[in-house]
DNA sequence: CATGAATGAGAATTCATTCAT
DNA sequence: GATGAATGAATTCTCATTCAT
């Protein structure tokens, strides 16, 4: 298990779950346009239409918020990718599937998924956000695992170098979160596999 | 003209700079590890020996330190683009030596690009800091049109679509600075042939 | 319209008013003992009973304090001043209205008038304090086109330097809120005829 | 003895005077400009065409320059206001050598003066300025024992409150020190006259 | 549920002053 | 006499957080 197993709702288990839900991503939109630091609490609430000591009601902490968000949308990828490798694909339709997945994850999760490109390095580091790097281990396994099925089953390149490969892909998938724009006329799959055709065939004409 | 063209030194224009820069790189560093906005001055001056407000003598402001850290490298970077693209090669050969100036780059200021990453997108917004916009429209400007002519060339493939292709290039070479380590086993010029065999030839075998 | 049309309540426009004018109250009296500059805002919140910090959340920055200070203060004067200047009066009676209406104003604004002694020069060259310039432009313009139908109505001497008098008078009476104390029996009228015989008649026996 | 008998010159007693007196009126002209609390030590060096630390070479400190500039001043001042007492002259004539004297004074000492009118009043309750409160207590006795000679000899009015008379031609005489400008068209020895003949007679025409 | 008012720790910055060279 | 580089204390201001109502 990845994240969090059941989210937490620490303080005001009472509090209507949609207005919980409503400051949640209002918090999640500021984090991802200003930054986690950058962002106060006062600018949440502002946005939210309540005033900064009312966050309270509804949440431990300004940190608190972020652990939701970003182990909300890490609970919901997981369930995704765990789908993938349990249908027993091959290397190559595994490798698509988890960029598609990616890209869909990148479409529901916007916010916390630029929030997790840009603090997740830092935050890793402290015990409250172990979540974190627990994540990126398993996802860096899950992914040069496939690579490696893909290079012994001749999917693959074998002269890549295989971490520098995994890299290369795990970068380029989600970095795209940084620019990608939900409804903006490509669907994920679409954005997938345009990415899977350069990253698989590569950009130059085969010659 | 990009970044700035020659580089402000504001405060005490007469300070050895020697120490400045010594300063300048020890802020760079911590910047990179920490974040631009979760560094205090306070933190700089312990690192680099002296005391905070002693800072102040070198540098205007915590801002300006970040200035001069980012045109410094913007500076430098177009410096090699610039040549490359006066050398009147190959959509191809432009492209790979684009790469690998690019990397070259990240070699000698990884801590600048690292922050670049991190923070470029917020701090274009502030007139202070246009001149990161303006890179990223000459930049954008420079990759399109090698890959355009390259298309016209049949050195790149037809069916791509360029902007998401250009989005696909940029950020795979830049994240890069977020875990190359100087000096760690592999050259620039090696990483750059590894990234380019990818993304020119793909990581499938081809079929 | 001279100084501000509103007076400004930028932050917390809902702040409760009593606690408010306290504050305000609390730091026209300090900035008036102490100077503007002298005064720390640590000053202030001792003597309010409260953190300095806590002063921020009725009031943008130590200088918005001020600002309201003096705004507050003119804008009270220019309602009287108004009054006298619209009640059609001859020019001596006119004279005599306004040194009373100043004294009067100088009871019940003694620290802000303090502070604009002291500080309105240096301040009124900042935008932000432009509305002091502009009511010292009215002010001239008012006791000037006063003294000068003075002289036209035989009034006054036709011998005066009419911008030595202005002086004279301005200064004669403004300076009086450095000294005078509320309450210290002397009324402010009381204080105003005696200052108009000796601006009128002279200290001199005539002879 | 009023200020200093001799103006001290604490440090580096073999610093060259012309230097000295340089830094010292390039001082008071900032600190009547800017006021002395907003006035860095720093500005004052840029001005005279130094770095700040060179200050201390010819000063202790940057009060001790405030206080040279004012017993520089009140030294001077009192040296006139002597030989004008000790003339013996009427209580008129006394007034008026007192009131043209004061305002050469403000003549050869505007900045001097300037930064008196602002600063006296808080410096004076400081040990080191102990002199500003001595000079203010024996101005007061010299002018009021002339206007109480001068009531006596039925030169002046027997209805005036004297001590309100006594403060109306101190601030009268001392607050043109603000507005006056050396070599403005006007001698001291006029603007005396025209002050003289205004408190003497009044501006208003006899009736 | 929400508000208004505060707290308190810490942030960046300023500046008079010192001192070895 | 002057400089360059620092010190260290103080200052304004920010902000997450608390809590009585």
């Amino acid at each position: 298990m990845l994240a969090r197993v059941s989210t937490p709702q620490k303080s005001s288990p009472n509090a209507s779950p949609a207005r919980r839900q409503e400051i949640l991503q209002t918090a999640a939109r500021v984090f991802a346009e200003q930054g986690y630091n950058a962002t106060t609490v006062r600018k949440i609430a502002d946005e939210a239409g309540l005033l900064a000591g009312s966050l309270y009601y509804h949440f431990d902490s300004k940190e608190s918020m972020l652990e939701e968000i970003l182990s909300g949308f890490l609970d919901e990828l997981w369930e995704g990718y765990d789908e993938v490798v349990a249908a027993g694909l091959s290397p190559k339709e595994t490798l698509e599937a988890l960029v598609t997945e990616s890209f869909r994850e990148i479409d529901r999760h916007r916010d916390a998924v630029a929030i997790y490109q840009k603090e997740a390095r830092q935050l890793a580091a402290q015990p409250r956000f172990e979540f974190l790097a627990e994540s990126q281990r398993r996802f860096e396994q899950v992914w040069l695992e496939t690579l490696e099925r893909g290079v012994s089953a001749q999917d693959f390149r074998a002269d890549l170098d295989l971490r520098l490969a995994y890299r290369f892909l795990r970068d380029t998938v989600w970095v795209a979160a940084s620019w990608y724009r939900p409804g903006g006329g490509h669907s994920p799959e679409q954005i997938a596999r345009q990415y899977l055709s350069m990253v698989l065939e590569g950009i130059a004409v085969p010659g």
